[in-house]
DNA sequence: CCGATTTGTTATGCATCATAACATTTGGCC
DNA sequence: GGCCAAATGTTATGATGCATAACAAATCGG
């Protein structure tokens, strides 16, 4: 069995078996390759994954972009500032409902996505390279039930 | 198959069978959880990691563990201060290299490191139950790979 | 109609990560 | 031995991500 003896090196204390500290590692380099790939208006994993869900989600409000997104209502704020101000999204009032905004690509902005969607086939098809076509299969399922521990109140 | 209509609810953009974005929100839940099983001197996943390494290779030099967690020297620096402020950590000036401190866990630091460990076991105990033996195993596996992203220089 | 809730917003704080610059010290090399 | 390159710790600074509290306006429920 590997221990991670210290020959020489440095002993990792078993933190390279332990499911934190690698998802850890995993993400930052994943997230360093994605923006490394990013060469348009898009650059930042968040701002993607806002990108792509106002663009399946037209006229969304900013409450169902947290929802899904889990992020917090006052830091989506500041995020879609920023993309109003690159000219990507627009921000109509609802006449419905007149707290809400309804959400909206600009034509720049479903560009914008488009090549940022190529962008990200490349560097997914990179990780398929490296896990093969099952193995990243089998590990979304396993992202996914990790992500269960958000809602279960830890039981004991 | 899943293709994550709109049914009502919002439609995910195929976010959820990204591995960056699912990457990230596991990780976002696994350290919630264990920040919420950690109730003693040690709070936050980084911290348990420099003292775990430092504990075990006492003497360390701060470059040595930066190199060892992919930390930045300029980062550590604030990180070891407040591990030495809550008397966990000790930083001695090296005899035999004037530049480098080697750092120490004091009686109180490996008191911390131990239960800290404890609690982390919980925490990791709780993974395990979720995603299988078998599973775990094989997710730590696909995770050092998704790593070596970081050295690979986009080859193409 | 009125109280509770939702929505967007502002302000604020903290943690993490990155870069640049600097002084001191060490090491390699001629 | 002396000099230049590299390593080490440090400071300063900025960008980013995430969290909470508080607020006004609007909506909803009874």
């Amino acid at each position: 069995m590997p221990l991670s003896k210290s020959i020489g090196a440095t002993n990792m204390a078993n933190l390279d078996q332990q499911v934190g500290y690698m998802l850890r590692q995993a993400q930052l380099a994943v997230f360093a390759d994605f923006i490394a790939k990013q060469r348009g208006a898009v650059l930042r994993p968040g701002q993607f994954s806002i990108l792509a869900v106002i663009g399946r989600n037209p006229g969304l409000s900013q409450a169902r972009v947290c929802c899904a997104l889990a992020i917090k209502r006052a830091n989506l704020v500041a995020a879609i500032d920023a993309l109003a101000s690159l000219g990507l999204v627009r921000r109509d009032a609802s006449v419905t409902d007149r707290r809400s905004n309804r959400l909206h690509l600009t034509q720049s902005g479903q560009r914008a996505l488009q090549a940022a969607l190529e962008t990200q086939a490349q560097h997914e098809a990179r990780i398929t390279r490296l896990l093969g076509s099952a193995g990243k299969r089998v590990l979304l399922k396993q992202l996914a039930k990790l992500c269960e521990l958000r809602k279960t109140r830890s039981p004991e």
